[in-house]
DNA sequence: TTGCTGACCGACG
DNA sequence: CCGTCGGCCAGCA
């Protein structure tokens, strides 16, 4: 809706179930923009000072790769948070990434109606 | 107001 | 396989 991109990009990793991950790709085309997937990993950023219940561990590039892991305070700490929800991380790259990958394009449909 | 930056993605050589 | 470039758009100095 007429939210901030950012305010979006919170919500619907907000809505990233538990051991689910999701891609900066998939919620930047999920938020319209697809070639912004930038923005995505901007938004999360900025909700460094501005959300704290953001599973930000539950966001990874198109790989599986834990490329924000570094902005986490300290390495290690993305890839413990996914091996606590079951996701088994390998290399900062999450096992069965396919398996585990959350399409708020498909699995979004009736929660986000605001 | 202008310009740089950024946790990405995909294409090209 | 690896390096480079363009694109996308919002925040900040």
């Amino acid at each position: 809706m007429s939210q901030s991109f950012f305010k979006s990009v919170y919500d619907v990793v907000g809505l990233i179930p538990f051991g689910r991950v999701t891609s900066y790709g998939a919620i930047a085309e999920y938020l319209g923009s697809r070639g912004s997937a930038r923005m995505v990993g901007w938004a999360m950023n900025a909700s460094h000072t501005e959300v704290i219940n953001l599973p930000a561990h539950r966001v990874v590039n198109r790989n599986g790769l834990l490329t924000g892991k570094r902005h986490f305070g300290a390495p290690g700490i993305m890839e413990q948070l996914l091996s606590s929800e079951g996701i088994e991380v390998k290399d900062d790259r999450i096992v069965d990434f396919d398996k585990y990958f959350w399409n708020p394009l498909t699995e979004i449909r009736n929660t986000k109606y605001e």
